[in-house]
DNA sequence: TATAATAACATACGCAGCGTATGTCGATGT
DNA sequence: ACATCGACATACGCTGCGTATGTTATTATA
């Protein structure tokens, strides 16, 4: 029974990370004051220092666990589509659902650059490009797509989803902008396809 | 002889504007002391205060101001072109190039939008997508390119680029990855065209 | 032309927040 | 059992921001 060492270890970093999580998702990265979030879980910064090193630190650890979290739900929802193309698609809607949220926003989409650094520079952010790129890779070889560079093309379409739920988070009415960045969305990959579909309307349809 | 007045504050704030530009670009926001760069050109923090009201609003002059800048140069590319379609192509290309400058990159695509929020939510930033949507209008009403949302299919095309130069400028390689990202908006671009060229890797489809 | 008013700055002060250095206590290994 | 070490807390100094308060020169007014 003498083994909860270990377990209040992992606790105890798990509660500065949910701590911060939340304190970087509301205030931001800048005015989230270290000894507030660190006392609203009963610890203090020596705590935080000694799991983390520095601020920073702790950024890292709460980016890779929403960015684990985001790519569990794409894997998730990629498995559940039947043809490839439809799975691509879904992947991509999902993605641009996923970067709505407020705390992915601020945390992964806004802080996340400017404090670490360029994304592309993480270790992390390469697992939905690497995802993205190993789909149209497949795509590409079996035909359903024109052939091109798969790496580049997920890191342009990866791009637009990004900014398209910029465009939606901030809009006056985002439910709207929604409809028309998904449809602007369809229509760009609906020009990848080798055949492409008559009408927009069902492009994703196939 | 009496009217250095205007003259010396017009001066006054380019100065601290100037020296801002030249730390936010380097250090980065964050990092950047007012006391120092106020200082580098015989200025004090008072200054900056009684001009711009905070650091923030240092840091929205500076953005303005580069962003001008870029809009002129967008604005001096097209006018040089002779098809629109062409024209398109040709700004797209040196948006891409201006966003490859570290300057731009730490400045308006990092430290901006986690200062000062999304940058949809700026009044400038639309300088570059008005623009880009216009174009995509006229090209649409020709039918020189598929029906669809100008606005949209702008905002997700400048989101392809901005990461596409995030991804270059971070690239170990950058000369080979600008050619690979290039040619990817090609054929994105492409695939918008209501009849697509040939091109020497797809010139078996279509 | 003398003086009042105001704009353009500089100076001075207080305070929040980060990082480090140091201390304490309990668990683990032998 | 005792020594060691890891997991935290405490204490300190320093940087840097914002504000409140001068100081000086230009403009307005009489």
């Amino acid at each position: 029974m003498h083994k909860p060492r270990a377990e209040m270890i992992a606790q105890t970093r798990a509660k500065l990370v949910a701590a911060a999580r939340q304190a970087f998702g509301t205030a931001g990265y800048a005015d989230a004051s270290m000894d507030d979030f660190t006392s609203a879980v009963g610890l203090t910064r020596g705590a935080l220092y000694h799991h983390f090193g520095d601020k920073k630190g702790l950024l890292e650890a709460v980016i890779a666990e929403i960015d684990a979290e985001m790519d569990a739900r794409l894997l998730a929802v990629s498995s559940r589509s039947q043809s490839q193309w439809q799975g691509f698609v879904d992947e991509c809607t999902a993605y641009l659902e996923m970067a709505l949220e407020p705390e992915i926003q601020r945390i992964v989409l806004r802080d996340g650059p400017s404090v670490l650094g360029d994304p592309a520079t993480w270790p992390n952010q390469n697992k939905c490009i690497l995802s993205m790129s190993a789909n149209l890779k497949r795509l590409s070889a079996d035909g359903i797509i024109r052939p091109g560079d798969p790496e580049a093309l997920a890191r342009l379409l990866n791009g637009a989803l990004l900014h398209a739920a910029s465009w939606i988070a901030n809009s006056p009415e985002p439910e709207a902008t929604s409809r028309r960045a998904v449809e602007g969305i369809k229509d760009l990959l609906n020009g990848l396809l080798r055949f492409p579909v008559a009408t927009p309307a069902n492009a994703s349809g196939c």
